[in-house]
DNA sequence: TTCGCCATTGTAACCGGTTACGCTGTTGCC
DNA sequence: GGCAACAGCGTAACCGGTTACAATGGCGAA
């Protein structure tokens, strides 16, 4: 491969007139540049990235640190973070935590002298395990987290919020026995929309205890979770399940069993994953815009990179919606749902 | 941010030995390995990646090169690639071409020298035209690409096989008027799919020519396709769609019309994405394992990079497998198919 | 004609690591 | 005791670019 020093001998100029050519600086001759130009084409000559960034301490590229790739989730965020990164001409460096917190060290460890900064999604880390993990000096956007302490600016999803809006609804439909699947208990969104079930309940059905099931936000969770009701352990005439997927396999599960959706239990989810409305009848659930996430943060981290100093106070806290369809639809006397997409309840 | 060198100094050593201890070559007393490991502990050093590979002349990251990034498709080829790839402690460099040919030359330059090897997914480029962009001297895997006269290793799909199994399936289960929706044309995939269709459809039901309309693997494609069946001006008792989104589409339009499916029209698709189980009926499809595109070629990759020479002859081809479900389900007196997930129709 | 200024170009230091090579001091052996 | 072999460590060159600074030369002004 050639190098810079190829192309210089070759146009018989200097490495430096030629790194100026190459790069449009102004002070080369017009004859100058078209040999350097002439020799860049000859041999062919594509500039070693790795080599330019060194010396201008400048990469051009930004570290993604995710807990995982499997599913849609993070998809959606990868394409939110590449259309913004894009249009400003950076590069995407892909790093996965795996799930372990020692990884999320190494991944990030890593990352050192390859990117000008960080986006990082870390669901069940500690904040003062992250904090020792961060290089203080990169700029780094927390994806889906709550800084809390953490002097850092970060794009979430009010988890919160929006399970409290979902259990007013089902609630405001004529359920009277609430069901809620939770997600991982380590989990941060997880926790967030249990305490929004757990509050809505505690304030508007205040007789009615909250029920609770595990889960982890697969699908198996969802049908363990209708097995119970199906076979009759756990009066339930609605299920508010942490997520799409375990709204999913609870449903598969109960048709199953002759259970009807939403004539005998009402089903509302979380995250408005495309199955959803694929589904039938459609499934109500909480409509997060994961691709905004990532492009939220993304365009965080880019005036971050500008020289912009975000206070922490800079968090942006994106506000699910929800989406009102069939799984939540037919309760006799109760207002009937509308099932077009956007439609929000109130 | 602490370099090397200051590491060496606060250790009292040379950056040689500094080198040598953080990086366990043997030639290291126990006490100075001990003094420089203080020294990293204590001014929180953490190695220059950029730096280190620009001597070692080695990135372990891998460049992939997508057309794009939406979609599940692409999500399955990123995460089987990042399972083998995060096996060999690699990292993953993404590139997104947009679509552009143009765009896709200046993904290809970028990742001169932040890369060891390349996985490209070039699926509407010319040969020609991709020889010219890529480096000879750069290990590179084709991912769902026939190189065809290029002397590159590749995976792909069989698409063409797979078409033609399922337009043979679809006649043995009785269907007589056969509809394909067609990809972009443009299309690699898209393109030997519809061969595959018409070439069963000129072996098995030489009578009947082929009806085929135009489609982009959109939903809306499908729509399309279904307003015109609804419409009756296009007599059909079987729809294959190039794509599962496609064959979505149709499915969704065609209930709002009234006709069912599989009672008037059956339905199949392509691909296997994860919704199409999910449907119902479920969508009888060709199962691609998309994240094995991806893990075979990043260990074809793996290989290379270790030093294999592997000849184009070593392009690997993965063949679709047909997935019953209910949307072929019944035309009467034809053989059922099975509704379990992965069984073949013969 | 001579001087100074400016535009163009070259020399060389540098980014932050790795590593070939040479130096030193110990040890083993005759 | 003398010498070779060798382990441990340091010096400095290098990876492939960028860029500060100096050198050169052409031009207009005095």
């Amino acid at each position: 491969m050639a190098t810079l020093r190829d192309v210089a001998r070759e146009a018989g100029v200097s490495v430096a007139t030629a790194s100026r050519a190459i790069n449009g600086l102004g002070n080369v001759t017009a004859p100058t540049r078209a040999a350097v130009m002439a020799a860049v084409k000859k041999l062919n000559f594509v500039p070693h990235s790795g080599a330019r960034s060194l010396t201008r301490r400048k990469t051009d590229t930004v570290g993604v640190i995710l807990p995982d790739l499997f599913g849609e989730f993070f998809s959606e965020i990868i394409r939110g973070i590449d259309l913004v990164a894009h249009e400003s001409g950076m590069h995407l460096l892909l790093g996965n935590m795996h799930g372990s917190t020692h990884e999320t060290a190494a991944a990030i460890a890593a990352m050192r002298g390859r990117v000008d900064g960080l986006l990082v999604m870390p669901p069940d880390l500690k904040p003062e395990l992250l904090s020792d993990y961060l290089d203080p000096a990169l700029p780094t956007v927390l994806l889906n987290y709550d800084a809390g302490s953490l002097d850092l600016p970060f794009v979430a999803v009010d988890n919160y919020r929006g399970a409290y809006a979902m259990t007013e609804a089902l609630l405001a439909q004529g359920a009277r026995q609430v069901v809620h699947i939770a997600g991982p208990k380590h989990n941060r969104d997880a926790r967030d929309r249990q305490r929004g079930f757990v509050d809505a309940m505690a304030k508007i059905a205040k007789e009615r205890s909250p029920v609770i099931l595990p889960g982890d936000f697969s699908e198996e969770s969802g049908e363990k979770a209708a097995r119970l009701i199906v076979e009759g352990q756990l009066p339930a005439d609605a299920v508010f399940a942490a997520n799409d997927q375990m709204a999913v396999g609870l449903i598969a599960e109960l048709a199953r069993a002759g259970v009807s959706v939403p004539g005998d239990v009402m089903v509302a989810g979380f995250d408005d994953i495309p199955l959803a409305r694929h589904l039938s009848p459609g499934l109500t659930t909480m409509q997060v815009n994961i691709d905004r996430l990532g492009s939220t943060g993304m365009m965080m981290l880019l005036r971050l990179l500008r020289g912009d100093t975000l206070a922490a106070a800079s968090a942006t806290i994106l506000n699910p919606n929800l989406i009102a369809r069939g799984t939540t639809a037919s309760l006799p006397g109760a207002p009937r749902a509308s099932a077009a997409a956007g439609a929000s309840p109130t």
